[in-house]
DNA sequence: TATTGTTATACTCTATAACTATA
DNA sequence: TATAGTTATAGAGTATAACAATA
């Protein structure tokens, strides 16, 4: 059974291949508590220490709002640092702790075999070739809402 | 900034890509309540009069529980008939009413905008290549959790 | 005035388990 | 036994609005 119409779509195929790479996250990592989330937060603070929250949701596009109950989960499960920072008293200097550095290691060896075992038909030129181009659309611009 | 490791990711592209299409999706056809779920569902309706819940269900990969208030839904908006299957008193063939193919065209249509915006940069060559290979993912079977 | 972090809230998508009626 | 549809429920992602403290 084939749907034309869907079918050149690339937000349907989007929507598809990323629900696919959602359930096999979910089932290598899940048994960690590791959600695709919370491990790029895990990523930029080991990346950048000491950044603090709104920096991060800029660079993942998570809204303010949305990155407290996150780094809340981060801080209650021992992974990381909330520090007071010292040039600016209303933000928090975050960092990863021992526990977070191992969590963060431990977790990129398993999405490493989650990615090749879901990208095994793929040469390592076309896994370029498709960061590339989801690269480019990254780099759009959504359609302003009026006021 | 930077992030090297994310930005080696697959599955990292995939959301951040998919979820650019999400939001430009939503401020295409908000103000209309077109989803890309309920779309999804009207244009298999639409190549497939008369096709139940359950196959819509695998072809789309929607679970049989999370169909019936996306179907209620189209129901309840007058876009879909729900009808007894005449070969099976389990089944509701469904198909769509005069207003559901309204609905249909004009949310395609609009849908042809929003996927021509966010892949301006892509050309026609490009696009086929990425959806040959995001199809190439959606093949791919997740792990199978153990019993 | 603008920004950081926060609270409250709501909607959507997705997942599992268990039920009924039919096949 | 298996399948079609349903109910109930829960977790997770994402959205907006408003607030206090600080820049």
């Amino acid at each position: 059974m084939r749907f034309e119409v869907l079918e050149r779509l690339v937000g349907y195929h989007l929507r598809r291949a990323s629900g696919v790479f959602n359930v096999d996250f979910a089932r290598t990592l899940g048994e960690s508590g590791m959600r695709p989330v919370l491990f790029s937060i895990l990523s930029v603070i080991e990346a950048s220490p000491g950044i603090n929250q709104g920096s991060i949701g800029r660079a993942l596009s998570i809204q303010r709002a949305n990155m407290v109950s996150l780094i809340n989960e981060l801080v209650d499960r021992g992974l990381i640092h909330r520090d007071a920072s010292t040039d600016d008293r209303r933000a928090l200097a975050l960092t990863l702790t021992e526990k977070g550095h191992d969590a963060y290691r431990e977790s990129l060896e398993r999405i490493q075999v989650h990615e090749d075992r879901l990208l095994i038909d793929l040469s390592a030129a076309e896994r370029a070739t498709l960061i590339a181009l989801l690269r480019r659309i990254e780099a759009q611009e959504p359609l302003e809402l009026g006021p």
